[in-house]
RNA sequence: GUGGGGAUGGCGAAAAUGGCAAACGCACCUGACUUAGAAUCAGGAAUCUGAGAGUUCGAAUCUCUCUCCCCAUACCA
């Protein structure tokens, strides 16, 4: 009967309403979404609430490719998930739409940064919108909307107007410092703050003028204007983060990156060191990004040493110190020089006339390598001695002082005491001066290296710490450094305060203006301050910021707007007309009130060092604040966020920073932003390569000259270019020359020798090269003895469809391959095969695959399925779309589990399934189910598919048309395969979305065996395998088991030493 | 150098707790249906877990040694 109806199908022609149809499908099921407002979120609900967040993404003008959705499809698949699992799911999306691109582009077109963003952003939301996600599109967030950034700068001013008091580790109002400094001056005050602040009385704060107070004031602000030493990058003509720089070139682009010295915004993150690193224990991300996280935070523990430098006759009457960073200070007896960085600043006063010439040269050397020298060259050791001595606090020997360049002028006190035996790198530095290398270890050998485990210590020849283990002796040496008031234990941290201030356009303007040079926040309620128009996107000819281009760039503190910067001239010439000293009259009279704008821009992570509180409040109650109090209690924080793990120091580090000084602050109520993180791995291009070959000629004179390529010799020496395909080398064995590789092949090489004998002999070259021509008078003597074969990278469009086959005709009429127009391509059963690597997918590497072709031939279910399917969320794995077909064939498949009514009918059977003739399907649902679950709990979807094919595959087999058995699979297999799951959703009946279908409950019964098929295994290995009823005992097995004539064939006679019977698992006969 | 993660067929991969290695899919081969291709259906093959040692009745999985690859970080005192 059945079979029949295979055939009876296979001869009509199955109609469109039949077919699996995706295209339709699909875009029906996104209008409905989207008209229903289907994954709308509330804010008030009954049901738990689930946060799922994606890092959003930069709108650039590529558009997409498939590598970019596959956090967003695993996101998705969790939300759609906690939906059907009961939860009230807040799943938004918006776009980081500040950024440099943009700008580039302006600067290169002209086009306002803000009018190409927001192409890119509609491309953006075309192609996100064809993948079926269940994005809540209402909360759309975009970083570059006034009305968004409006929230940034008054972030901005509030961390202006906070300070870190370290007593009650937290952040508190400027308001509450100025209290203090008017009762009792600062002396009192332990708060995060610049390392020059001076201490002052109540008496002398009132004293100060209001500018000196202000100034004052910066150096304890979270945000706070200095000039800090920043990284310059020249080719953007801009400053970067320590984090937006890579092997010393800047992260976008690559360019040189230089230190300069600037006034710059700066955010005082060095405050919130140890609360970031505590954090890290309080939230579920993997140990790989809380590894790297603590390894920028840098925490260490250990000491501050002071060290007296002793007074020499020539050196000037100012008794100097140098203060040292130490872990070790367990190690100070084995002190025996001290180096400082030759920036520091105590160099030029205590080096000795006879130093100085060589200390000068040095510095000025050391100032001339860029950063990258200095980080690329770390082998060789470099320094000079200052001729000056410190006194050890201890021994009271002295101690020679060098300057070296392994010592950072950035970390710490930017001098370090040596200790040879216990640092290579002081280490090094002794043996390389002829330093001495004093041991103050007991029973170790340093004669070839420095000691430097802190385990098994046991110090000698240190007066009061002899014999002390590492513990014992830092807690003594610290408390007898303190005795003499010469050092105290201290903890350092790596992480430097980060640079907020960027000389661009495409960014969110300061919130600041400024009087007599202090800058002012605007009021809140002013607020946004909005972008100016410049008519160019490039720095002023003066080198300001293209802010400084701006005509309308002025505030006007009485009418409290941005107005022309002619009204600000008109009042500074007002002013110097009157001829009166600025200082006499306030600035405020002379200014009329008007006064210049902050001309710099903010960094890209501003904006989304917030942005997943915003998604939290709808979009009506924006205007009240950056999110209402009711939303953020509600939503709390994020439950899930996936992205990239290349925001590890950058986005990741600053949100969880903002976060708590919101918290501080008790603007929000968590401190932490993202309880559970994944990082997706990245999807990698597939990019094809085809091979050049040139001949490899060896001279057979008297002496035998091996082995070179042709062009080698001489460019003029061309034969002209060709191709092979891969299938000749696959065949050959290679050798690696000059890093590609060569091998022999005896056709072509004589096809060579035929074609440069030819064009060659009696071949005078024009530029008089004489080894060249030499080689040519003697061309008899040469063979063509090898083939050399180097890669060139070709755009994958110019494959066969999805195979690694190129097609030549296509080559040869593309004009970026015009070169090659003339080539010739050997190929091999008349297929020329290309060599296939992954890489990063990206433009340059012709190897970018766009998800709007794969959604137009196999539709978003395939594609939103594959991603999946390609391997584990977290790892790296090339994209390869010949692939597709097998989760497409599925989908297929299982639409057809439901038309298998007469004609390929839709049909399911309503009728409820009875226990005994439905358990093999309901045995399949069942598995089905525990299986899915378990693995979108622990974010293993790619196995999750696999389930899916084996669950439609077995029901296919058992031709079960069940709606008890086809109803829930669908509901499972909706998160992946949204679009078809609806459809067939509606054509079971259902009015109502699929989307909060409950998830079907696992229900074990139906998975009980009673037999089960026993691996029969001698000395380890199966040999076959025996059905047993699962309730047999381990006696009974045994028995049964070794009276099988199957196992008296295997022992051949033999009695076997032991059985090892598991049961429900394995037996095993040993003998 | 340091920290993290890897290594399983031609490819992507799967194998809580040690218990039939390679499920699922791609590619490959054969057959059916087709004028042919596409599609579909039925069937098939191979390779033996990076190397070495150990623990065990039994190791992809646990322990040790080594090799290679990827990522992060880099003179951090």
């Amino acid at each position: 009967m059945c079979c029949n109806t295979t055939k009876f199908a296979a001869y009509f022609k199955v109609n469109s309403k039949m077919r699996y149809n995706f295209n339709d499908i699909e875009k029906k099921w996104q209008d409905k979404w989207a008209q229903n407002e289907t994954f709308k979120a509330s804010n008030k609900s009954d049901k738990p609430k689930y946060y799922v967040l994606d890092m959003f993404p930069y709108p650039s003008g590529a558009g997409l490719h498939v590598g970019h959705p596959l956090g967003y499809i695993a996101s998705d698949i969790y939300a759609r998930y906690k939906r059907h699992k009961g939860f009230n799911v807040l799943h938004p999306q918006g776009y980081d739409s500040f950024g440099l691109p943009a700008e580039q582009y302006a600067i290169q077109t002209g086009q306002h940064p803000a009018v190409t963003t927001e192409a890119n952003i509609k491309t953006y939301r075309r192609q996100l919108d064809q993948i079926g996600f269940s994005f809540d599109w209402s909360r759309e967030v975009r970083t570059s909307n006034p009305e968004y950034y409006k929230w940034t700068q008054w972030i901005f001013i509030q961390l202006f107007e906070s300070y870190y008091c370290k007593d009650s580790d937290m952040a508190r109002p400027v308001s509450e410092l100025v209290e203090v400094f008017k009762t009792e001056g600062n002396t009192r005050i332990n708060a995060a703050c610049d390392d020059d602040v001076e201490l002052f009385t109540a008496e002398d704060w009132n004293a100060y003028t209001s500018e000196q107070q202000q100034e004052i004031l910066l150096k304890y602000r979270l945000t706070y204007l200095a000039e800090t030493e920043v990284n310059w990058c020249p080719a953007l003509g801009t400053v970067l983060a320590n984090d937006e720089i890579v092997n010393g070139v800047s992260e976008r682009g690559g360019h040189p990156v230089i230190r300069k010295k600037m006034t710059q915004w700066s955010m005082r993150i060095s405050a919130y060191a140890e609360r970031l690193l505590q954090g890290l224990d309080t939230i579920d991300w993997t140990d790989a990004l809380k590894d790297i996280q603590k390894n920028w935070i840098g925490k260490s523990v250990g000491a501050s040493v002071t060290f007296n430098v002793i007074p020499t006759e020539q050196s000037d009457e100012e008794s100097h110190t140098i203060s040292v960073f130490t872990t070790r200070p367990d190690t100070i007896f084995g002190v025996s020089f001290m180096t400082l960085a030759p920036e520091h600043e105590l160099v030029a006063k205590i080096t000795t006339p006879e130093q100085k010439a060589e200390v000068d040269a040095y510095t000025e050397a050391t100032a001339k390598r860029s950063e990258r020298d200095r980080m690329a060259d770390v082998k060789t050791i470099s320094g000079v001695f200052t001729g000056a001595y410190a006194e050890h606090p201890f021994t009271k020997e002295p101690i020679p002082i060098w300057i070296g360049d392994y010592v950072l002028a950035s970390y710490g006190t930017g001098a370090v005491m040596a200790v040879p035996c216990g640092d290579q790198r002081d280490y090094g530095f002794a043996k390389h001066f002829n330093i001495p290398i004093p041991n103050i270890f007991d029973g170790v050998d340093i004669s070839e290296e420095a000691f430097d485990s802190k385990d098994n210590v046991k110090i000698a020849n240190s007066d009061f710490l002899n014999g002390f283990n590492y513990k014992k002796a830092t807690k003594r040496a610290i408390y007898e450094l303190e005795q003499i008031g010469q050092g105290e234990g201290k903890t350092n941290y790596r992480l430097r305060d980060a640079v907020f201030s960027r000389q661009r356009y495409w960014g969110e303007p300061f919130p600041v203006y400024y009087v007599n040079g202090m800058p002012q926040m605007i009021d809140a309620e002013h607020l946004p301050l909005t972008l100016p128009e410049v008519e160019k996107y490039l720095p002023t000819e003066e080198g300001e910021p293209p802010l400084g281009r701006a005509d309308v760039w002025a505030w006007d503190t009485k009418n409290n707007k941005v107005v022309s910067n002619e009204v600000l001239r008109q009042a500074q010439h007002d002013q110097t007309n009157d001829n009166v000293i600025p200082t006499e009259r306030s600035d405020e009279e002379s200014h009329n009130g008007v006064y210049p704008l902050e001309l710099n821009t903010m960094p890209g992570w501003a904006g989304s060092s917030w942005y997943f509180f915003r998604y939290m409040e709808e979009q009506a109650k924006r205007d009240e604040a950056f999110a209402t109090e009711d939303a953020l209690k509600y939503w709390e924080n994020v439950d899930l966020y996936i992205g990239g793990s290349e925001h590890a120091t950058g986005h990741l580090l600053y949100s969880r920073f903002w976060v708590k000084f919101l918290y501080d602050r008790g603007f929000v109520g968590i401190d932490e932003p993202f309880k559970k993180l994944i990082n997706q791995g990245m999807i990698l291009g597939t990019s094809a390569f085809i091979y050049k070959i040139e001949p490899i000629i060896t001279y057979y004179g008297e002496n035998v000259n091996r082995g070179k390529p042709l062009e080698e010799i001489s460019d003029e020496l061309c034969v002209g270019d060709y191709f092979i395909s891969k299938s000749f080398i696959d065949k050959e064995e290679t050798y690696p020359l000059y890093g590609e590789v060569q091998f022999h092949n005896e056709e072509l090489q004589l096809r060579f020798k035929e074609i440069f004998l030819q064009r060659f002999k009696g071949f005078t070259f024009s530029d008089g090269n004489d080894y060249a021509q030499r080689f040519i008078d003697n061309i008899e003597k040469f063979e063509v003895d090898g083939i050399f074969a180097c890669k060139r990278q070709v755009d994958i469009s110019l494959l066969e469809g999805s195979s690694d086959y190129l097609d030549i005709d296509a080559i040869k009429q593309d004009t970026r391959y015009s070169d090659w127009k003339d080539a010739e391509f050997i190929k091999e059963d008349d297929k020329f095969l290309t060599l296939r690597e992954p890489e990063k997918m990206s433009k340059s590497k012709y190897n970018v695959v766009n998800p709007d072709d794969i959604v137009e031939q196999y539709g978003a279910d395939s594609l939103r399925l594959y991603e999946m399917f390609l391997g584990p969320l977290e790892q790296y794995k090339p994209w390869n779309t010949a692939g597709i077909t097998g989760v497409h064939g599925f989908l297929k498949k299982l639409w057809k589990l439901f038309h298998q009514g007469e004609n390929g009918e839709f049909y399911v059977n309503p009728s409820p399934l009875g226990k005994s003739e439905g358990a093999e399907s309901l045995k399949t649902l069942h598995k089905t189910i525990k299986k899915v679950e378990e693995d979108i709990e622990n974010f293993s979807f790619n196995t999750s598919v696999s389930t899916f094919m084996i669950a439609v595959n077995e029901l296919t087999a058992q031709k079960c048309t069940s709606k008890d058995i086809l109803q829930p699979l669908l509901v499972l297999i909706s998160p992946y395969a949204p679009h078809i799951a609806e459809e067939l959703w509606e054509k079971l009946g259902h009015s109502e979305s699929i989307s909060t279908a409950p998830f079907p409950k696992f229900e074990a019964s139906h998975l009980v065996e009673s037999s089960k098929n026993y691996p029969i295994s001698f000395n380890g290995k199966m040999r076959f395998t025996m059905e047993l009823p699962l309730d047999m005992d381990k006696d009974e097995i045994e028995k049964t088991v070794l009276a099988n004539e199957k196992t008296q064939e295997q022992l051949q006679g033999r009695t076997p030493k032991k059985v090892i019977v598991v049961p429900g698992k394995i037996v095993n006969i040993v003998g």
